[in-house]
DNA sequence: GTCCAGGGTGAAA
DNA sequence: TTTCACCCTGGA
């Protein structure tokens, strides 16, 4: 759904469920709604019982907790804008990729050398379907940075230019390509994003005008819109990827950055420096339509073992366990 | 305080 | 195919 058809959404309905839980089949909000994927999502203080994030989908402000109940982990969603759109239940659903089947991922892959023993001992980890605006202003956010760098740029941009939406410091809504496109290169170097100002600001005019039709890429093939986005400036193969992965239903993405090649060099014998782009090819043959999903278990697999306190071992003991 | 790496890309060599 | 500049923030 686009931020107009949401808001157009919302005038319907005033009276949306402020409360609802959702049947998630064991998703972990952590790994999947800050690991990477996106950007706007904030872990509430002392949260460590029930893991809980604020962020906003669309127009909607929303609080996400894990619940433990006798059912097993569950999700219950908390409405904190005014109001949400018709059907916000089935748009949180689908934006959180609840639905999309672990257990063939686990069938598939159970031996695999990497993320074998990920999936094994953590099936949390989902792939989201996000806006693909948004998603792709982040990834461009994301060449040579870091996570917490990516958020800063993320929501400043959402902080000035978005239409508030919640009471919160984040709770502002990504601003359309037109609103960012009429601002200007400065004015995005002026909030902190660098040299990626010069890239946000022609993708913004592209999608504006009407020139990329970011939705109409869901419907063509990954080869074919993996191609279309490699034309924008700044749009290289692995933000590319990332944008198809996480935000326009092509399975079969995976994104190869400095981490994942480190990976697959290590645990599948690729020979050292090999260049991303043949590192990506080799990922998709070995892993097919599971490539994004496999790509995020191992970027998770890797952040976990960089952290002092899940050893460098790599083996399943350095994964957390299901609960 | 300094130093350095960070979910890359495009242009030049 | 390889090398380098591009911005600048957070963490060591």
């Amino acid at each position: 759904m686009t931020l107009a058809e949401s808001n157009s959404a919302r005038a319907d309905t005033k009276h949306a469920t402020r409360h609802f839980k959702l049947h998630s089949d064991g998703l972990d909000p952590e790994s999947t709604l800050d690991g990477g994927q996106a950007f706007r999502w904030w872990r509430v203080p002392d949260s460590e019982d029930a893991p809980t994030y604020d962020g906003v989908i669309g127009s909607t402000a929303v609080r996400v907790t894990a619940v433990y109940d006798s059912a097993g982990v569950d999700i219950a969603v908390e409405v904190r804008s005014d109001d949400a759109p018709t059907g916000f239940q089935a748009i949180v659903t689908d934006y959180l990729g609840i639905g999309s089947d672990i257990s063939e991922l686990r069938s598939h892959f159970a031996d695999d050398p990497c993320i074998g023993p990920a999936i094994a001992g953590f099936s949390g980890l989902r792939l989201l379907r996000q806006d693909p605006w948004e998603c792709l202003v982040s990834f461009i956010c994301s060449s040579t940075s870091n996570i917490p760098r990516i958020k800063l740029n993320v929501n400043s941009i959402a902080r000035e230019l978005g239409q508030r939406v919640g009471s919160g410091d984040a709770d502002f809504t990504f601003p359309a390509p037109d609103v960012i496109a009429g601002t200007g290169e400065q004015f995005l170097r002026d909030l902190g994003l660098g040299f990626r100002a010069k890239y946000v600001i022609p993708a913004a005019e592209a999608v504006a005008c009407g020139g990329l039709d970011l939705f109409a890429l869901r419907e063509a093939s990954y080869y074919e819109a993996r191609a279309t986005l490699v034309r924008l400036v700044g749009v290289g193969e692995k933000i590319a990827d990332c944008v198809l992965a996480f935000s326009l239903d092509k399975s079969e993405a995976f994104p190869v950055d400095r981490h994942i090649r480190r990976a697959l060099e290590r645990w599948y014998g690729l020979p050292e420096g090999i260049n991303n782009s043949k590192a990506s090819d080799f990922a998709r043959e070995r892993f097919g339509r599971f490539g994004a999903v496999a790509q995020q278990y191992m970027f998770h697999r890797e952040r976990l073992s960089q952290r002092a306190n899940w050893g460098g071992d790599h083996t399943v003991h350095a994964l957390p366990e299901d609960r």
